[in-house]
RNA sequence: GCCGGUGUGGCGGAAUGGUAGACGCGGUGGACUCAAAAUCCACUGGCAGCGAUGUCGUGUAGGUUCGAGUCCUAUCACCGGUACCA
């Protein structure tokens, strides 16, 4: 037994001692380390950078092994791979946790990043750390506050006021996040909506462009593509001016729908519209009403799904065609961010109109209609029609000269008419707002800005920057430290040299994240990146969670533009391919206590308990024995308990295991439930693969394979060596279904295991399988593909140059094959066909089988499909 | 509310319009063992049948097709996002 341990091979798999080795190995050879490669076809593989949240946890584990399978299989495939990695380091939970701890958010981070940098190495990724770096330090965001005030100066960053959730307790502005049924999460205080000065970047001005760029993005999820789309939200339609009655100002309302302008039976606008103000001042009772529209927070969730409420200002508007009065309405969910803040309101048409109209009692008008149908007052059958405007026979009615028209005929007509009046103005409309950079918080980078009471906001010049945010500070939660803080805030003006204070809030964590890919190419960069992100850019292929569908995907093409109008990367778009993957989940267990709440217990301290079918009777506590309830299956997360922590299990099965785990349980878009017993699983396929290997080599020396004297049982193993590397190949870097790969490497495994001949032939054909197994794993168990690879006599390593497997085209030839015949499309038996039999011959073999016949007996054939290789239906009756 | 996604055995999942349930887990029976663990072998969607086999079956209700888990329409449930969580 020692002997065989000192050579590297020991007869049982021992997780420990393989992925210590291999891992020595590519340390020493520096084996991920990349430098620009004109001779090869470059491939840059990134996995979005992870929060330092204090551990790593499974979705991290499984999004960085997604990266590295993708990555070790270009690697083989002979490209040139650059596999980065680095830390989103800034963010809100540093200063929660800093005020939970005691500690500075500066040193809870950097602590949190050496332990998840070591648990991040055990998991054996071929990552290039010479390029790793903390978003959190100012060489790294220097340069974006670099770009920030060239933005400044381009126009395309600019301050105006914007609301935030405004907690009136504890004085300060709150994240979405914090604000819990309309209340402060700490002081439970109502939250109000207050508005504020804040920067933005003008990312409107790409609108276009970035609707357009989705498709050049063939590699990019449709359901990516498509949100982005929505959320872009590009209108075409007519802002229509209604004068107002005794005032000067008219009101300006932007609509899709002109067609329905006759509908039009009030106009409703925003609480923080000019003239719901202006309505107030007279009006005690609005004045009210607008005020306690101000309590709550601001996100659109929590807005959208309020209930509709309204009052009249007592303005009234003049219909622009007929001359009307319609009467000017505050309704709370008209925002004041999109379009003009005032919408034109047709409640015969509008699902939300028409709920607002029937609850303060306003008129219901129709004026759309298909084409010889009649509905008397239905106006749900009104709004069926409304739905689709491009419908062929829908009508305009009850319009005047709008009668009879179509959509676009009405649009065009009425486009026409009020531009020549003045009265309105074709228009594109984007759902997308500028981008707000600013946060009033310390744990952020510092934006460079110097207000002067004389030359206003001016951005700090480009030899004092960086602005350095002080990391060793006392925190409280209360105030930013560099708010409080004098010193730090007090300083000159750069035009007039008199004295000025620094901008104190800090940027959305998204800016970071929004470039870093860029500077991974450039390390030591004297500048943004330089021009080896040309070299590197595009990313080839990017991998991510799909809660990033808009906002990180959407800012990362946006500033990758920005770079390139600044000079710095030619591409247009930031990453060709994409693949969003799904959650890390586990089931939940908890004990309910008397009054009601629960204590979640982790399910690795939970027994389930089946029946003789295998269904769950019941889980009890392992420690003592009495029962749990079973919860749902939900997302890991810290409050249900049920994260599994990826340490414990790497040194409980190794990495390996857990990889190939992570890989197996689920394809990577779909949400991945942990399962204990799934790992479990994975050691014993390692395993049995391993005796597999170390069995084979134990054996005499074999002759090569020699295809013209194989018997048949070694030319279906072969076969299905040759079918399983076309699989995996395919399945690795082309649908990404690595789950599947790796049940087609089972079933190899199963189908060797069976395979008992030890004539030469048999052991050679058995080595090539077993060969061709451990170079198809390499990605995703490297460590024991490496061990295993020497076992089976190479003097080099997997990692130093192997190519990936190629297939032999003479080895999938078969003679026969198996189809299915149906009867009216019911399986009733199948046959087996020489490869070369004609239409004929399998038709005539298919309504002789037995079964088949039976089933036709008394009927008349009426048709026979054959569909070559898979299968033949017999249409009877 | 709106946008996007998902729904298949006891469980995770497979099936790229063509034999539903590959592969894995769990379970049942057996071998090995003093015993256990590990390992190996057989079986394992429901119902009927000794069996061959039949029949039902992919959230629900319809539709298209020779043929639908897959495409279409409607509907329900759950998940993600919703602009200050990252």
């Amino acid at each position: 037994m020692q002997d065989i341990q000192d050579q590297g091979s020991p007869h049982e798999y021992n997780p420990q001692a393989v992925e210590s080795a291999a891992q020595q190995y590519w340390n020493a050879q520096r084996a991920f380390e990349v430098k620009e490669d004109p001779s090869r076809p470059k491939f840059y593989c990134l996995a979005m950078l992870p929060y330092p949240s204090g551990a790593l946890h499974m979705g991290h584990v499984r999004n960085y092994t997604i990266a590295d399978v993708i990555s070790r299989y270009q690697r083989m495939n002979g490209k040139n791979v650059l596999q980065p990695m680095g830390w989103d380091a800034f963010g809100l939970p540093a200063e929660n946790a800093a005020i939970k701890n005691n500690t500075a958010p500066a040193a809870w981070t950097y602590k949190n990043i050496d332990h998840m940098r070591t648990q991040l190495k055990s998991l054996g990724y071929a990552i290039d750390w010479s390029r790793e770096f903390a978003t959190c330090r100012p060489e790294y965001y220097r340069w974006e506050q670099l770009m920030f005030t060239r933005l400044m100066k381009k126009g395309l960053a600019y301050r105006k006021n914007a609301v935030v959730n405004w907690d009136p307790v504890d004085q300060t502005v709150l994240a979405n996040e914090q604000v819990i049924d309309g209340r402060g999460w700490r002081s439970g205080a109502v939250v109000e909506k207050r508005e504020i000065p804040q920067w933005f970047l003008k990312i409107t001005d790409y609108a276009q462009e970035l609707l357009d760029g989705l498709d050049t993005l063939p590699g990019w999820p449709d359901a990516v593509k498509t949100m982005q789309r929505n959320w872009i939200g590009r209108s075409e339609g007519l802002e229509i001016h209604f004068q107002v009655e005794n005032e000067a100002e008219p009101l300006t309302v932007f609509t899709t729908r002109p067609d329905t302008l006759m509908g039009v039976t009030f106009v409703s606008i925003a609480g923080e519209h000019p003239l719901a103000l202006k309505a107030a001042e007279r009006d005690p009772k609005l004045a009210a009403f607008l005020d306690e529209l101000k309590h709550g927070g601001i996100s659109e969730a929590e807005l959208e799904t309020q209930e509709k409420r309204g009052m009249a200002t007592g303005f009234f508007a003049i219909h622009p065609i007929s001359g009307e009065q319609v009467p000017v309405w505050v309704a709370n969910f008209v925002l004041m961010g999109y379009g003009t803040g005032a919408v034109m309101a047709v409640p015969g048409h509008d699902e939300r109109d028409f709920e607002f109209a029937h609850k303060y009692q306003l008129p219901i008008k129709q004026v759309i209609a298909v084409e010889g149908a009649d509905a008397g007052y239905d106006p749900q059958q009104w709004k069926d029609w409304y739905s689709d405007k491009t419908r062929a026979d829908m009508r305009v009615v009850n319009s005047g000269e709008l009668d009879g028209k179509s959509y676009r005929e009405a649009f065009d007509f009425l486009a026409g008419k009020l531009e020549a009046e003045g009265n309105g103005l074709r228009r594109v409309n984007w759902r997308l707002r500028d981008w707000g950079v600013s946060r009033q918080r310390y744990w952020g980078c510092p934006i460079p800005v110097i207000y002067c009471p004389t030359c206003e906001a001016v951005p700090v010049p480009e030899d004092q920057l960086p602005v350095v945010l002080p990391e060793d500070v006392a925190f409280s939660g209360v105030q930013s430290p560099i708010k409080a803080d004098p010193a730090w805030r007090k300083t000159t003006c750069p035009h007039c040299g008199g004295p000025a204070e620094r901008e104190t809030d800090t940027f959305d964590t998204f800016m970071e994240s929004s470039w870093y890919y860029a500077r991974y190419t450039s390390p030591g960069a004297n500048g943004q990146v330089d021009e080896r992100a040309n070299d590197w850019l595009p990313v080839d292929q990017y991998i991510g969670g799909i809660e990033h569908a808009i906002l990180h995907l959407l800012y990362f093409r946006f500033y990758h533009k920005l770079m390139r109008d600044a000079g710095l990367v030619k591409s247009d778009e930031p990453a060709t391919n994409l693949l969003c993957q799904g959650m890390v989940i586990a089931e939940t267990f908890y004990r309910e206590n008397a009054d009601g709440s629960k204590d979640w217990i982790n399910p690795a301290d939970v027994e389930i308990h089946r029946d003789e079918k295998a269904r769950v009777t019941g889980a009890v506590l392992k420690a003592d024995g009495q029962p749990v309830q079973i919860g749902g299956t939900e997302k890991m997360s810290k409050s249900k308990n049920n994260g599994v922590d990826p340490q414990t299990m790497v040194d409980k099965f190794g990495a390996d295991t857990v990889r190939l785990f992570s890989m197996f349980a689920a394809p990577p878009e779909q949400s991945l439930e942990w399962s204990e017993a799934g790992v479990e699983g994975m050691a014993r396929f390692l395993r049995r693969f391993w005796r597999e290997v170390i069995t084979h080599v134990g054996q005499p020396d074999h002759p090569h394979v020699d295809p013209s004297a194989l018997d048949a049982a070694q030319k279906t193993l072969r076969r299905q060596v040759h079918e399983t590397i076309q699989k995996v190949s395919d399945d690795f870097g082309r649908r990404h279904a690595f789950n599947t790969a790796i049940a087609a490497l089972m079933e190899l495994l199963n189908a060797l295991n069976k395979f008992t001949d030890l004539s030469d032939q048999g052991r050679a054909v058995r080595h090539e399988a077993l060969e061709t197994m451990v170079l198809l794993l390499n990605p995703v168990v490297p460590h024991v593909s490496h061990a295993l690879w020497q076992a089976l006599g190479h003097t080099r390593t997997v990692v130093d140059d192997q190519p990936w497997p190629g297939v032999d085209a003479g080895a999938l030839v078969r003679d026969s094959l198996t189809l299915a015949v149906q009867v009216n499309g019911k399986l009733r038996g199948t046959i087996e066909v020489a490869a070369n039999a004609s239409h004929e011959q399998t038709q005539a073999l298919a309504l002789a089988h037995p079964q088949v016949a039976l089933f036709l007996e008394g009927q008349t054939v009426r048709k026979v499909i054959v569909v070559p290789g898979k299968i033949v239906n017999i249409v009877a009756g």
